[in-house]
DNA sequence: AAGTGGTCTAGACCACTCG
DNA sequence: GAGTGGTCTAGACCACTTG
């Protein structure tokens, strides 16, 4: 079983939950098979049983375990384990989907919002916004192509600071302490355009997933608007969806 | 205030939820406008904490509220505060967006399944499906085509009993009690075919989205496999992604 | 200092499933 | 009847934010 760190910073809830999302993970839990019951966990544990139980709940509502009244609690059978939608940077996607990461920039620069940008960012048209062009490979293969917009005045020395190698999420979060919480999205199908094409290296008019995002941080502050164009032959949405009850 | 029902059988948590979702709904709640405190829910309802707690944690969970430790609970100002993604029939998701959801019935037969249907479904090949085909009109006006697969050892005398204007969904909960929790769904662009593009009334080869989604009932049981196609001009996936921890 | 949400406890009763 | 998850209580301590 597991020693819990009880002077530990990290919540028990959370101690239990990694250690039953790393038994199953390793194969210790397949799916079907039953989890440990609140009870049991409880007592094995010398936690409350509301402690278990927010432990469990939690990875309900990841769809990652199931519970049924009066059954039990059971692993999953989750093909798409990995791939729930989540706020995640195209990294951190790419390492769930096995893939290798990459990005080349197109540009970078500090320009002026028109409307819809300022719109979307609760600006007012002619504010300074950072803007970012980036084309993104997986396993060196073109995938799409990302227009990101974020309001200069969140980050006022990025410009002199950008380093391309790095995660925009991980340097908001790590220099300006603004951590994205909840993300917007529309996704639509269209057809590639002739600069598009090019450097996605499909045929011009190709099926493409068109999406727009809106990033919010904690205090619904919009933090960065994206428009992206991606394959169609090798880029799918892989969603979970779980019935609210 | 609200009057709670003590000897209802709908859990207090869940009557305060709901009270509060009408609140913001009607516009009493708005958006960034702090909701009630949990002391303050707690006190006034005359319930324990950590029963108010729970009515806003799973509104924080629909991304309907968010929470700042210290500071308080607040009103999401979502736009798009009907469309996050749940399991929703389609009449359901259309009414979400305002729009009158119709159906027509292209195809009803019992069928046997093929290796790929049998392989989603969890059948053998050659096992025995409902073959359901329909076009799926908003407001009279043609959004997509659905092909769905069941397996008839579910519901083996839907064939005499099925009526196109009852929700499949809701005809499988209360005739046969099967309760459709998860739904896996993968999404992508595409180009109509003709007898598509006839029944959609768009021209040939225009983008299209494409899914495949199967749903899931209590015990990881497949209960359904469809494949959609829906107009790339008129229907587009809106989602909220919430970051997890 | 007062108020907030985050976590935790040690009980309780209930409805449900299964042997 | 024994075990399960779903709900609920009445407390507690903590870290955080704000006036």
């Amino acid at each position: 079983m597991l020693a819990l760190d009880r002077q530990s910073v990290v919540p028990l809830y959370y101690q239990i939950r990694q250690f039953l999302l790393e038994q199953i993970r390793s194969g210790g839990l397949k799916p079907g098979e039953p989890v440990p019951s609140e009870q049991t966990i409880s007592a094995q544990m010398g936690v409350s049983r509301m402690t278990a139980r927010q432990a469990l709940k939690s990875l309900c509502d990841l769809g990652i375990i199931y519970s049924q009244r009066g059954k039990g609690t059971f692993v999953s059978g989750s093909k798409l384990e990995k791939s729930f939608r989540q706020v995640l940077s195209f990294s951190e996607e790419m390492a769930a989907r096995g893939s290798r990461a990459s990005s080349k920039v197109l540009l970078f620069e500090v320009a002026r919002a028109d409307a819809s940008v300022a719109d979307a960012l609760g600006l007012s048209p002619g504010d300074e916004v950072i803007n970012l062009r980036r084309l993104r490979l997986a396993d060196a293969i073109p995938m799409g192509i990302e227009w990101s917009r974020i309001p200069l005045h969140l980050c006022s020395d990025l410009p002199d600071k950008f380093d391309p190698k790095t995660s925009l999420y991980q340097i908001l979060e790590q220099r300006y302490g603004i951590r994205v919480l909840v993300t917007d999205e529309v996704a639509e199908a269209g057809l590639a355009r002739s600069e598009e094409a090019r450097l996605l290296h499909i045929a011009k008019r190709s099926p493409v997933l068109l999406f727009s995002r809106i990033s919010y941080a904690e205090n619904e502050k919009p933090v960065e608007y994206v428009n992206s164009v991606y394959r169609g032959d090798r880029y799918k949405i892989v969603n979970r969806l779980i019935t609210k009850r």
